[in-house]
DNA sequence: GTATAATTGAAAAGAGTTTTCATTTATCTC
DNA sequence: GAGATAAATGAAAACTCTTTTCAATTATAC
């Protein structure tokens, strides 16, 4: 289940906040997006529809949005943060294309195992990953540059 | 084989680059860190010893160094970049310390399995990744807070 | 020792992000 | 609907981190 522009604002208003045009544009560009989104990049992309609105409010809502949990940080490498809207379950991992900046998912992954294996080894206690492919998705390695 | 000040520092000569005091405190400064250094903490460490270096040279290093390979980026979250020195083979990964900052390295991994299982499925060709595990050491575990 | 090109530090510039504050506005209550 | 209220907004400034510019310095080769 991937989560809708509808569902997320349904949830913000839930939890008592105000789900005002500029965080409706907001989550339309995050949701409509195939890639992730730099928050420069939302900015870009809300502007088309919200003229006047605030580089300031991108960042305030992404971190709202961060907080609730409805949004990934994804780390292209570089300084670059860049934004995906929440996927499926907890642990997910992703696959990021360095040409379009597409992003697939991918759960099915044995990391548990060697999370497991590396705390006996190390003495770790384990709390949390960061996994992430770079390459060239289908589409890119085929298209004519 | 764990890189050296003295290893790097003749690799840097024989590369044609000056082998400069502010350097060869830089280098120390890394090797002798058992943990990942962001640039600001390398320059605290550094300016005890070398009261007038810049942050300036501090960056310029850190970049000699990482474009000769010598040191590895480490991405502990949020906008801190650290670096370590680099760890013997081409192909390894870090367990991070929230606590204490410290990284210990693992290779004896599944990953290429993985890569390629995730290849065969996404159509991705993949070209690398970043793969880190962030937890407790054993020391700090243990640790009276 | 001298020549030379690389390296340095200071200052300024440049990104990206956060804070401050007065104004506006979505939502609740009537 | 209209008014009350607390949250949200935009503009400007501030702030952090990093890079560029440039004149002065310095490690190295000869």
């Amino acid at each position: 289940m991937r989560l809708t522009t509808k569902k997320i604002a349904a949830l913000l208003r839930q939890r008592g906040y105000k789900l005002t045009p500029q965080r409706r544009a907001i989550l339309a560009a995050i949701t409509q997006s195939h890639g992730h989104l730099t928050p420069a990049a939302i900015y870009d992309k809300v502007k088309l529809e919200q003229k006047n609105i605030g580089l300031v409010t991108i960042y305030r809502t992404i971190e709202l949005l961060a907080r609730l949990g409805l949004i990934c940080e994804v780390h292209a490498g570089g300084n670059c943060h860049s934004y995906l809207l929440r996927r499926p379950s907890e642990h997910h991992h992703h696959i990021i294309c360095s040409d379009c900046g597409m992003v697939t998912d991918f759960t099915d992954c044995d990391l548990s195992q060697i999370e497991r294996k590396l705390s006996e080894q190390t003495g770790f206690n384990i709390k949390g990953h960061l996994l992430e492919f770079l390459g060239h998705c289908q589409q890119c390695q085929t298209a004519i540059p």
